[in-house]
DNA sequence: TTCTTATCGGGAATGGTTGTCAATCCCGAT
DNA sequence: ATCGGGATTGACAACCATTCCCGATAAGAA
């Protein structure tokens, strides 16, 4: 077998990407990249607002982090602890988010799919309300 | 009791509305507000862009057409047979919807909500796949 | 250090969606 | 039948998140 032709794509470690991921990590709730780029200039740490979006796409591709469309249609992120399949429940108010996991569900979808002869299954889920702090 | 001073907000029957509808009940697949609007141009019976999105709005908002985000973030609508609650089971390939329901699912996101103090609890469930038709 | 090239950044381009507002049309009242 | 007012329409501009472009920069191997 001959060596591999490819060099293995280095992904370099940036100041850029390190300091989404430090936003990222004091974060609780789901931010849109424009938050977090705003957050970045504002602690007088800019990064391109295309490099953010760069870095989280690569890093939500790798799953680091987890996306949530919202109703309007924009992409939160937030950097999850736990580290397998889990769902959420995002207040409305602002946007403090619990992980959750419904394994159910998981099963449910799966042979939902199943009867109806789909394959390469996946599945979106998310739980909105108003948390007891935004009820005041 | 003084008379309503707000006469019932009459909601006039037209054309383009009409024709909306008419596209939307041919239609099998989630299909997007461009989508519905080209095919009214195709028809011959050609509706303002800008009506086409309001009809969708209103359509929508009364609970009369189902929406789904694509992960683009691109809406898309769909009439759908069942009046109850439901999901959507949808095609990767050809957005081809079978409508179904998960009571559990119903019960578990009430559940969760309120375990951690949540209330106007709301949730979004959607499946994805690939359909036998697409797998060809 | 030097070289290769992944990465950056800022500005332009994209594209779905919403806003604007004068012209038009529904529909109940006359 | 016709009138009048308010809902509705539609062409176009504006909006805004996201992506594209490409010359400049800097990470990392040699
Ligand atoms: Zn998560
Ligand atoms: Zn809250
Ligand atoms: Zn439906
Ligand atoms: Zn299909």
């Amino acid at each position: 077998m001959a060596p591999d032709p490819t060099p293995p794509a280095a992904r370099r470690s940036t100041r850029q990407r390190a300091a989404v991921l430090t936003v990222l990590d004091s974060e609780e709730a789901f931010r849109s990249a424009q938050e977090i780029h705003l957050e970045l200039v504002r602690r007088g740490d800019a990064v391109g607002l295309s490099t953010v979006y760069r870095s989280l796409a690569s890093m939500s591709a790798s799953a680091e982090v987890d996306t949530l469309l919202r109703d309007d249609g924009e992409t939160l992120y937030r950097r999850c602890r736990g580290v397998t399949h889990h769902h959420h429940l995002v207040c409305r108010g602002c946007g403090a988010t619990v992980e959750v996991d419904g394994p159910t569900v998981e099963r449910w979808a799966e042979r939902v799919a199943a009867d109806h002869g789909y394959d390469e299954v996946t599945h979106t889920l998310e739980v909105f309300g108003r948390c007891s702090a935004c009820r005041g």
